[in-house]
RNA sequence: GGAGCGUUAGCUCAGCGGGAGAGCACCACGUUGACAUCGUGGGGGUCACUGGUUCAAUCCCAGUACGCUCCA
């Protein structure tokens, strides 16, 4: 006998572990089935599962548990990212605890530090995907860093730098000074700022006048090598090409014409720091001016800049110059103003533009393909607007820097000869090779410090988990991936990159035919989740609160396409109830001996003839249906509504309740009502793994678990046509009536349909004690002759003329009133549908389907509105 | 400044050219042998606003307002 209430508790561990073990979530290379892949976008080795881990891998999980129910040979492919800045921040941050740095350490040892922390904390989230029920297979999961891996990325550098593709350059990049790396463009942050702007007077070399420039970062003013106004702007037309003196360095510097300086913003002149800022980089380009680096790695000024001044912090450096040049009168208006300020996006500092060489991917060559993959639709975005996203950022890709100064992540595997000479190659043995070939004697080569980009590593993904460079089975069997599924906010990140290099060294194939994006998961008030904010909800203490399946099946049902999920906690609750309802369902077929003893799973009777369990067939198929297509569409809130509506509505509310008269008498409904719910465990299985296996193993007793077995097949038996429709209505029609008219719960009164067609009498026959259960009546007379006694309350429904008799308890004046609102609302609908039928251009141009359906649905109102009112007429004459 | 998204019941959200929906909350009744994590019934919406297209608009188009997101 089932408990009372379904504790997952109990039953999540068991059954994963069970399902684990048995081996259902690996894929099998050697079988005949149709692959079906997906590439599991990594979690960060050192993170744990928040709220959207918990929804895009439920939804993975429910697309790879419903394809392996289909037949194919699923590949759902984990593992984890080193996360190379977010990883070496965490494991810097303890080390700073204990006051070392991780230069103190060394980088060997700093490294293996990073290691230790890996191995303790990597298992954390691996836990946490077991713990929804994440069904991939664990047996292939792959680390970025592992060796196979870090071959895959050397290869591909080395190669990528062969072709040209990776190259050498001296730009400014975005310096993180607190972190100490490059980062690239994508983890900058614009952050809006309360700022000031500072105008500055620079004198001219040779006269007393002065030019103002307008700024909000003074103290690149020791970066300054020019000032620049617009060529058509005929206030500085005759300043230009004469010099100014800045003012505290004292160095000469000439006022330039470039459009770059806007005549309508500040003063019109701008001062160019082409060291230290993008545009002011590239107006420097134009005009041929020197690069004056003044910051150091740790964004204090270098021995550039006037004694005074060097080693201190830029910003101690701001206040120090203003006031000097508050003193030599050079300092202007000064405004409060508003302005975006670049910010690192892990450190949270604000990043410093920086002259200096790194690596780089031509982003932009390799964007074409992936560009035309898209567009000619062998990639498609789900939903298709994403690709606008994807067009815009592919069509302006810059170019990609690759390397950072952090000692977590694939170093660079780039040898310099003593004189400088680069060797590009996959090993130092290599290196040492080509070296050796180069001077014509063995030389003593330097590593470069630098490590890869995380992104470098995850843009290899999809078929460096598959084994490459070699070229096992594997690779040709799985890939490309049928659908990648990951939020918005990775598009630039991971999909882009990942169409980059898996065309390039797959032969130009995609790394996978859909890409399915989700929403975000937000807060109550949609906003973003994020620790720094506080607003995160572990889906973890969900859990625990609710149970696994719950939490999964309310991120299904709420992950609807094109919009942001803001999550409430109700919502969960109620998917909680509905496991219950599931439960109990369950446990009612069990009291009554729906289960089957030798443990094999229910089968469907070779012949059914009763209404009702042909209904349920029916409602089956279609529910069976609906979330066949929904899935297939990506449409998940939809497959799991389908769901919650033919298990709670259907199935629940009405065929149990059908049943409970015949279910100890008849065979075939015991039958019936335990195949359906047998299919019904299976259909709900992807979206809820636990509490079906549950069920499934306590009433059925069988040995295969559902994971598996096969989806459900659609019933041959099932029937549309039982007219079992007419049923649920009379028994609504009844109950309101009776919940209107205060009818008591002890009056059993006698129900009289009138009127009632041939099949409308044979389901009504067929259900006559349902009826009577459900209805609180204590007989039905159909089609009886004679008009129907005094007292008696009436409505018209399908044709029928219902009454149900009351007499001595009905109060006239009530049902008065009840069939003239009845009435009120049935005109106003006959004289809605009537006006669209008098309107010509409707009858000519709307579709026949249309105009039938619309006559059909009059010709039902007026029926009905005709039965209100003699019913009405009827009582006025009894009061 | 550019781009995108949203505005539907008190709340959280579906729907999306031809009869306004769900869950929660609310009101009434109910402990009829699966289930009070429940049952039955009910109330509640000019589908943001203004125009346009159409036989027909919550749905398509344009504009306005408010909110959010991304990019500069």
């Amino acid at each position: 006998m089932l408990e009372k209430n379904f504790d997952p508790k109990l039953s999540e561990r068991h059954w994963y572990e069970k399902s684990e073990s048995s081996g259902v979530f690996a894929c099998d290379p050697s079988s005949e089935k149709t692959p079906y892949t997906i590439m599991m976008p990594p979690p960060n080795v050192t993170g744990s599962l928040h709220m959207g881990h918990a929804l895009t891998f439920t939804l993975q999980d429910v697309l790879i548990r419903y394809h392996r129910m289909r037949g194919f040979d699923a590949l759902w492919q984990p593992g984890m990212d080193h996360a190379g800045i977010a990883t070496q921040m965490v494991v810097e941050r303890q080390l700073a605890e204990k006051d070392i740095s991780r230069r103190d350490l060394g980088r060997e040892a700093f490294v293996e530090k990073v290691w230790e922390w890996k191995a303790e904390s990597g298992g954390t989230i691996l836990h946490q995907q077991k713990h929804i029920g994440v069904s991939a297979d664990w047996e292939r999961s792959r680390f970025t860093m592992d060796e196979g891996l870090s071959n895959a990325v050397r290869k591909v550098f080395v190669r990528l730098y062969k072709d040209g593709l990776i190259y050498r350059d001296k730009r400014l990049v975005n310096w993180d000074p607190k972190l100490q790396t490059a980062i690239s463009d994508l983890e900058v942050e614009q952050r809006e700022v309360q700022g000031r702007m500072w105008q500055l007077h620079y004198r001219l070399n040779d006269s007393d006048s002065v030019i103002t420039v307008a700024t909000t970062r003074p103290e690149t003013l020791f970066g300054d090598m020019a000032v620049a106004v617009h060529p058509d702007d005929e206030r500085y037309a005759h300043l230009v090409g004469k010099h100014v003196i800045l003012p505290v360095v004292g160095r000469k510097i000439p006022i330039i014409a470039d459009s770059y300086s806007d005549m309508e913003k500040g003063t019109g002149a701008v001062k160019i720091t082409p060291a230290h800022d993008f545009n002011d980089f590239e107006v420097g380009k134009r005009h041929n001016l020197e690069l004056l680096n003044i910051f150091d790695q740790h964004a204090a000024l270098n021995e550039n800049v006037p004694e005074a001044y060097q080693g201190m912090d830029r910003f101690e450096a701001r206040k120090k110059l203003l006031e000097a040049l508050e003193e030599q009168g050079a300092l202007g208006d000064v405004e409060e103003n508003m302005h975006s300020v670049p910010h690192g996006d892990r450190s949270g500092v604000p990043i410093e533009p920086w002259l200096m060489d790194q690596w780089y991917v031509n982003a932009a060559e390799l964007a074409k393909p992936a560009i035309e993959a898209v567009r000619d639709g062998r990639t498609r975005f789900v939903p298709q607007r994403w690709e606008k996203t994807y067009f815009d950022w592919m069509e302006n890709i810059q170019p990609w820097c690759i390397s950072r100064q952090l000692w977590w992540g694939h170093r660079v595997p780039v040898w310099y000869g003593p004189d400088g000479t680069i060797f590009v190659e996959e090993s130092v043995e290599e290196a040492l090779e080509a070296a050796h070939a180069h001077y014509g004697s063995a030389v003593v080569l330097t590593q470069d410090e630098d490590v890869l980009d995380t992104w470098f590593s995850s843009a290899l993904w999809p078929f460096s988990t598959l084994g490459w460079p070699e070229e096992p089975a594997e690779l040709n069997r799985y890939y490309p991936g049928n659908v990648l599924v990951t939020g918005f906010d990775i598009i630039f990140f991971w999909v882009a990159r990942m169409m980059m290099m898996g065309m390039y060294f797959m032969d130009g194939k995609v790394p996978f035919k859909d890409v399915y994006i989700h929403a975000l998961v937000r807060d109550e008030f949609g906003q973003k989740m994020s620790k720094s904010k506080g607003n995160v909800l572990d889906p973890l203490d969900l859990t625990e609160k609710y149970g696994s399946d719950a939490l999964r099946f309310t991120l299904a049902a709420m992950a609807a396409q094109g919009r942001d999920l803001k999550l409430s906690e109700t919502r969960i609750e109620s998917y909680r109830n509905f496991t219950t309802k599931l439960w109990n369902a369950a446990r009612f077929l069990e009291m009554n001996e729906c289960v089957s003893e030798q443990g094999a799973l229910p089968a469907c009777p070779d012949t059914i003839v009763e209404p009702v369990n042909l209904w349920i067939l029916d409602e089956l198929n279609s529910a069976i249906s609906k979330t066949e297509e929904a899935i297939n569409k990506y449409r998940f809130n939809e497959a799991a509504d389908a769901i919650y509506h033919f298990v709670w509505d259907r199935y629940c509310d009405w065929y149990i309740e059908f049943i409970k008269p015949v279910l100890k008498e008849s065979q075939e409904t015991r039958q019936v009502a335990s195949f359906v719910l047998a299919q019904l465990l299976r259909l709900m299985n992807p979206f809820m793994p636990f509490i079906t296996e549950e069920l499934n193993a306590k009433l059925f007793g069988h040995k295969t678990m559902l994971a598996g077995l096969e989806w459900p097949a659609k019933s041959k038996l099932a029937d549309n046509q039982t007219g079992l429709h007419y049923v649920i209505d009379i028994i609504s029609e009844i109950r309101t009536i009776r919940a209107e008219m205060n009818v008591p719960l002890k009056a059993v009164p006698i129900l009289n349909i009138k009127e009632a067609d041939k099949q409308q009498q044979a389901v009504i026959s067929a259900m006559h004690s349902a009826i009577c259960r459900l209805a609180r009546v204590s007989d039905v007379a159909i089609n009886k002759e004679g008009v129907f006694e005094k007292g008696t309350a009436r409505t018209s429904l399908h044709g029928m003329d219902i009454g149900l008799s009351l007499a001595g308890i009905l109060d006239f004046a009530a049902e008065k009133s009840r069939l003239e609102k009845e009435m009120k609302a049935g005109e106003g609908e006959v004289k809605k549908i009537a006006s669209k039928l008098a309107n010509e251009g409707f009858l000519a141009k709307a579709p026949e389907a249309v105009v039938q359906e619309n006559r059909r649905r009059l010709e039902e109102e007026q029926t009905r509105l005709e039965g209100l009112k003699t019913a009405h007429q009827r009582i006025l004459a009894e009061m």
